[in-house]
DNA sequence: AAATATCGTTTACAAGTGTAAACTTTAAAT
DNA sequence: ATTTAAAGTTTACACTTGTAAACGATATTT
């Protein structure tokens, strides 16, 4: 809306940071061939992709000679934990417990991720409340009743 | 794109959501009350919303007398596994693990939410694969190398 | 040197989103 | 019965997103 408001990674967008944060730093012709593959996407869609990322900031560009190489300026652990993020604002803080638990249920695993999760969760345990605290608007959750 | 796409639930309409999720079935005036706090939103703005998430099939009304009753033809739950599964499918399968564990750090739970995640995770232990398989396109994920 | 391929930039354009005013019909208040 | 208020519908409008062609500047090939 405004002037200052801080741009997000868009699905189209996603696909292309992946290829970035992959091989870090390519060709727009590198990523070009890869989604041209996976998306059946011409170039000049890959290039306009592109091209608004470098807008966004998310992606910068160092000249070759004459082409550019392509960096990410995000992390995709930072990118990931934004849209993680996103999820947990959408639900009540009461929710939060079940919704990880739906996303886990959901997930295939290795013994390497449940031994993660593990030992995450044993920290978690430290910090735990006894009950999260609804900050919901009175009228978006069954809480205040 | 096509006739046949599987529309998708807004930031803005997921706000409309949660209030008719909480109190189904709502008026429109209730919703447009509870969002005119929460988001300084004019009548109007609800309203539309309200008459997008109905032809998205999202919500449906029963006539009141002259008014209508909203009612979600989702479940939050169903819903934010669609976000969820979403998150999932943007990374690479073996970062699935890691994602979760990110996710967690992240949120405030409840001696509770621990304990169900526990139990989660404990059935997940059965099904564990010794690896998770990569499925990215080449030159999407660092696996291939 | 001329022809051609390539890269980045500009322009395009329909559909989706956020936000809301205007209008129409119907109900409620006077 | 009129006036007024409220609910739903239509129209609006700028910005974003997905998808790409056209164009201009280089570089590469012949």
């Amino acid at each position: 809306m405004q002037t200052t408001m801080n741009p997000k990674i868009t699905d189209a967008e996603w696909e292309i940071m992946r290829v970035i944060w992959a091989n870090e730093p390519v060709t727009s012709r590198y990523v070009s061939e890869v989604l041209s593959e996976k998306m059946n996407w011409k170039p000049a869609t890959s290039k306009t992709l592109l091209g608004r990322l470098v807008e966004k900031k998310f992606v910068s560009t160092e000249s070759e000679g004459n082409k550019f190489l392509y960096s990410a300026q995000t992390t995709e652990e930072e990118s990931i934990h934004q849209i993680t993020e996103t999820i947990l604002s959408q639900v009540c803080d009461k929710k939060v417990g079940v919704t990880i638990a739906s996303l886990l249920s959901q997930a295939v695993l290795s013994k390497e991720d449940i031994r993660l999760l593990e030992e995450v969760l044993q920290a978690k345990k430290v910090e735990a409340l006894e009950e999260v605290p609804c900050t919901c608007v009175p009228g978006q959750c069954e809480c205040k009743r």
